[in-house]
DNA sequence: GTCTATATTCAGATAGAC
DNA sequence: GTCTATCTGAATATAGAC
């Protein structure tokens, strides 16, 4: 067990790599063996040295998808300073799901896209990986709120949800160049702790537009 | 030209329902006709007098998909008193889009879930009907910006399209008897409008839980 | 309008040469 | 390890009977 990579190391990561890439473009079912490992430089035949099946190559994908965003997370909190504010904890939690999400993680984006119309028995695979991603945010959140930092009027999970949404959905938008997701993460940000609501004086003047 | 109904066009319905319910589930090309067929009790060959291939089924689901939650959303408005606040406008927005979303309505959820894997040509036709339900919403929005409602200092699109995908995402959590949809909007518009976070007294006390 | 039967195409998977 | 060749099954789509 060297560090050297083989020749069959790089062949697979290839071949991961195309068809993470692919996977998240198009789906799972519309995108075939065929296209994967032309895209890894190679015959159809040849990817079945390397995986036993199609769904078996999906799987690998999913798990390298969540578990690279699960340790960005994970490791956004081990790097902040023991006493952080919950706030900031939260925050880092935003940039490091959103910057794995968006940038250069096609395995991430895949697994957020395509989960839900992958065939049942691979989804279930791979529960118990989300489930520990999931509580991984939820104990985020929970400690928040139990020292005072987030209101304890709501359902947490309800929030929850709302925030993996809004961060997930990204992917079906975001497009380099224009909006840079440090911005993302900062309105997301405001809009979770202050959002973005001014008080409105008495009644509003209708439709009007006040320059 | 009578308000009948008459055996096509029960068909047709019939075919269609079967078809969103099952585009939603599995994705598009995840879907046979076959099954497709089967839902709406029939053959697969019967699909072919009432549309022309699949992809036209495809289309014609993710049309009435989109149409239904535009529509809902422009009624929301025009019900509402004409000198409603601001955040009441909103308000009724999110409301009349998650209902839509998730109440009965496999059309529109089908289309949420399904389109950005949906062959690029059939994305193609939809684009400017995408672009008009988001016009709407980004009418909403820069009203109540420009009326001092919302914060100036914010990127109106960024927050739309965060919103967006919080609302969307629900489609792959959400499930009837738990939380209400009236909750979820509720938390949304408070974390919109309010945010959930509470000043934390000087500096956190560290990972402390307070009771 | 819907059926049965089938033409056609193509994808996933396997076998054996190199 | 990858190639070529091919088996097998399945899905879209068509044709013609009823």
């Amino acid at each position: 067990m060297t560090s050297e990579q083989s020749k069959s190391d790089i062949s697979r990561a290839r071949i991961l790599d195309a068809a993470a890439k692919m996977f998240r473009q198009k789906g799972y079912a519309a995108t075939t063996l065929i296209e994967i490992a032309r895209a890894a430089g190679m015959q159809a035949g040849s990817l079945y040295y390397h995986f036993g099946s199609k769904d078996e190559l999906l799987e690998e994908v999913l798990d390298i998808g969540m578990r690279r965003v699960h340790e960005a997370v994970e490791e956004s909190q081990e790097r902040l300073p023991a006493d952080s504010s919950h706030r900031d904890r939260i925050r880092v939690a935003v940039e490091a799901h959103l910057t794995t999400l968006l940038k250069h993680d096609d395995y991430t984006s895949a697994n957020i896209r395509i989960f839900g119309q992958v065939p049942e028995e691979v989804q279930q695979h791979h529960i118990r990986q989300r489930d520990a991603y999931a509580e991984l945010w939820r104990h985020i959140f929970t400690k928040a709120q139990k020292s005072g930092a987030l209101s304890s009027d709501v359902n947490l999970g309800v929030v929850r949800m709302l925030l993996m949404g809004a961060l997930n959905w990204s992917v079906e938008w975001y497009r380099p160049g224009r909006t840079s997701i440090q911005a993302i993460a900062d309105h997301m940000c405001l809009m979770l702790f202050n959002g973005i609501g001014i008080e409105e004086p008495a009644q509003s003047r209708e439709n009007e537009t006040v320059t």
